[in-house]
DNA sequence: GACTAACCGAGACGGTACGTCTTGTCTTGGG
DNA sequence: CCCAAGACAAGACGTACCGTCTCGGTTAGTC
C-alpha cells in the first residue's frame, strides 16, 4: 500500500525560476503589466508549467513575494524596554519598507492582485495583514500586562488604526508615508492608552455607552 | 473673438448612457471584468466616443461612481453637540454605506482602478479620500478650538486613523466592518485627545523626541 | 431603403496579403505546416481578420491557390483537328503541370486540404475537378457529334480515366507522371472510343449486360 | 555468441492495444482529429511506447489499417472466364468496399496520413496501389497472352485508368462511387483493348507516332 | 441654403494575451 | 531494457479586448 505516485516529479528548477521571474517582472513593470506569458518565457518555461500548479496570476505573485521577499520584514516588534520606544522603533522600520520602491511595489502589487482574486486577497490577509495585526495586539497586550497601559482598552482598534493608516495611505500613494505621520499617530495612540486611573474624572466620551 | 467652436455638440444622451453602463457593469462584475467594448455595447455607443472624451477606463469609472454615486455619502459630521456624539454617528453612517455590497463594491472598484491607474488615485484621494479626511481634521479642530479636546495633538494622524482603519479593514474584510469595531476606535483616540493638562505627569511617550 | 451596411469596408490590401502568404508558405512547407498563425504574421495582418473571412484554414488556402494560381491550367483543349491530336497536346500541357514542383504541390497541398475539410473538398471539385472533367466530356461530345468517334460511348467514365489516373499517379508518384504514360491512356481510349461499326462481331464485353 | 538481447521484451500487448486504438479512433474521429495522445490514453499505453516503435502517427495507423483491416480486399481478379466478367465481378467487389463507410474512411484516413508523411505514401504505395495495379496488369496479361485482348496495349495504363478513376473519386469523396461508372469504364477499355487485327485500317491514333 | 467642422454609430484593422491542446522529450519508480 | 504515469518546453489554437482607423450619416455654427 501507499504506493508513491507515478510520473515524473515537480521540478524545482522550473518553479523557482517561474517565482523569480514574476518578482522581477512586477517589479520592472507593475501588476497591470504583468502576464503569465511574460512569466513563462523571462523563466524560460512552458505557459502549461504555470497553470498546472497556480490557479491564477495572482497567487504565483503571493507565492513569489510572501513566501520570498525579504523587503516584507515581518518581525514583531522587540520587548526591550518601554512600549513607546518599541513601537516608534518597529514603526519606523515600516515606514522605512513602505517608503522605499521595493517594498512599496511589492505591496502595491500584492494589493493590486488581491483586489481581483479573491483567493489572493485571503492568502495577503492571513500572511501579511492578520501577522502585522496581531503582532500589535500582542506587544500592546504585553504591555497592558505589566500595566504600562491601560487594560481595558480595545487593543484590536489600535492595531487597526496602526496598519490601516500606514497602508491605506501608500495604496492611495498620493502622500508620502513618513516617520512624523507614524510619530504622530503613536503619540496620540499612546496617549489614549495610558492608564485610565488618573483619567477616571473625564467622563464625556464614555459616559453614555 | 471668442468663437464657439463650430461643430455638432458632445453629446449628453451618449456621455450618461456611458457612465450608468460603466457603473451597471462594475457592480455586476467587478472592475477587472469591466471593458471598454462591454461600457460601449451596453451604452449603445461607439468605443470612438469613449475614447474621445476619457483617457482610460478607470477615468470613466471614476466619473461614474464618484460624481454621480449618492451612496457615497460625503456629508461632514454634524455639529450638534459634543464631539464624541457627532463623530460616532458620523462613523456609524459610514460604516453602514462601506458594509452595504452596493457601498464596499463601488470604493472596492475604485481602489482597484486606482491601483492600476495613478490618474484614478489622484482623483480618488481628490474627490473621496482627502474631503473625508478634512471633514474629521475639520470636526476636532472645532472641538478643540473650544477646548473639548487637547489643542497640541496631530490632528492629521487621527483623521489618518479614522479614514485608514475604516476603509484598509474594508478593503481586506468587508464583514468586519462594524459599529462596535468603530466605536472602539473612537473611544481610544478621543482618550488620546483629552486635553492633557491632567497628564503631564506621565512622560514616556513623549520624553525623547 | 437599402440603406448601405455600417462601418469599415473590408480591406481589400489585406485580403490579397493573406492570400499571398498562404501561398507562399504553402509552396515552402508544404500544407501540414501552414497555420493560421504563419500567415496572419507573413502578411502583417491580425490574425482575426483571416478567422473573420474564411471559416477555415483550408479555405483560404482554397481562395489562395484555386482562384489566383496561374500554374493551374485550366484552358480546355483546342478544337483545331483530329482529337487524338487534341487531346493529346492538352493532356501534354497538364503532364507540364503535374510533373513540375509548383503544380504538384499545389494540388497535392489542396488534395491535403480536402482530405480534412469537407468545405474545401466541395470547392476543389466544383473549381478544379468538375471543370476538368467537363472540358473532356464536351471535347469528346463534339468529336462524336462529327462521327470522329463512336456516339455510344460513355463519355463521363472516359473523363474519368483520364482525370483519374493523372491525378490519382500524381499523388502517389509524381516522378512517374510522364507523356509517355498519358499517351499510353489516350491510345488506349481512343481505340476503345472508335466507332463500332467495325466491331459488333465481336460479342464478349457487351453480350450479358 | 547470439545472446539474447537484455531486459524486458517488447509488450505485444501494448502493440495490440495502440494498433486497435488508432484504428477505433480514426473510424470515430477522421485522421484529422487522430492524435498520440488520444491513442495512448484509450490504449491504457504510455506515450513514450508509441514513441519507441513507431516513427510517426501516420505509420501506426498505416500499420493498424494496412495490415489488419478485413475490410481492405486485396485479393486479385479470379481467372474463371472471360475477362469481362472477372474484371467486372472484381471490381463491384472493390466498389463495395469503397462506397461503404468502413471502407472509404480507411481509404481516406491512410491518404491524409500519406499527404502530410511521405513515409506512408511509401508504405501505402507498396501495400496498396502497387498490389492493386499489378493484380489488374497481370489479369490482363493472361488475357492477352490467351489473345482475349490485343498483346500490343499499354496495360499499365489500363490499370492507372482503373484504379485512378476509383480512388480519385473516392478521395475528392463529392460524388458516389458507383457500379455504373465501374461497368462504363470497363467497357471502355475492354474496347480499347479488343485484339487490333480488326481494326488495323483505322489510323488516326497511331499513324503519327 | 450651402459649406464646413466636429460629432455619432458601427465595425474592420494590427496587435497582445488569454487559457487550452498537442507534440516529442525527459524523469520516476516498478517489472 | 521495457513499461505507465506524468511533468516538461515549445508553440498553435480560436477568443477577447485593446486602441486606431475608416465609413456613412447627423448636427451645429458660419459664409
Amino acid at each position: 500500500m501507499a504506493t508513491t505516485a507515478p510520473g515524473r516529479k515537480r521540478s524545482e528548477t522550473a518553479r523557482l525560476a517561474i517565482l523569480d521571474a514574476a518578482r522581477e517582472l512586477v517589479a520592472a513593470d507593475g501588476y497591470e503589466n504583468l502576464t503569465i506569458e511574460g512569466i513563462a518565457s523571462r523563466a524560460g518555461v512552458g505557459k502549461v508549467t504555470i497553470y498546472r500548479w497556480w490557479p491564477s496570476k495572482g497567487l504565483v505573485l503571493a507565492e513569489a513575494l510572501l513566501d520570498r521577499a525579504p523587503v516584507i520584514n515581518t518581525r514583531p516588534p522587540a520587548v526591550t524596554g518601554r512600549i513607546a520606544d518599541d513601537l516608534r522603533n518597529w514603526l519606523h522600520d515600516w515606514v522605512r519598507v513602505l517608503a522605499s520602491p521595493e517594498g512599496s511595489s511589492q505591496i502595491r502589487a500584492l494589493t493590486s492582485a488581491a483586489s481581483d482574486d479573491q483567493a489572493v486577497a485571503v492568502r495577503l490577509y492571513e500572511a501579511f495583514t492578520a501577522p502585522l495585526h496581531t503582532m500589535i495586539v500582542q506587544r500592546l497586550g504585553h504591555a497592558a500586562q505589566i500595566g504600562e497601559i491601560r487594560s481595558d482598552a480595545d487593543l484590536e482598534s489600535a492595531a487597526d488604526a496602526v496598519v490601516g493608516s500606514l497602508l491605506y495611505r501608500m495604496l492611495t500613494r498620493t502622500e508620502e508615508v513618513t516617520t512624523q505621520r507614524a510619530d504622530g499617530l503613536l503619540d496620540l495612540l499612546l496617549h489614549g492608552l495610558t492608564p485610565h486611573s488618573r483619567r477616571s474624572e473625564d467622563p464625556q466620551e464614555t459616559a453614555d455607552r
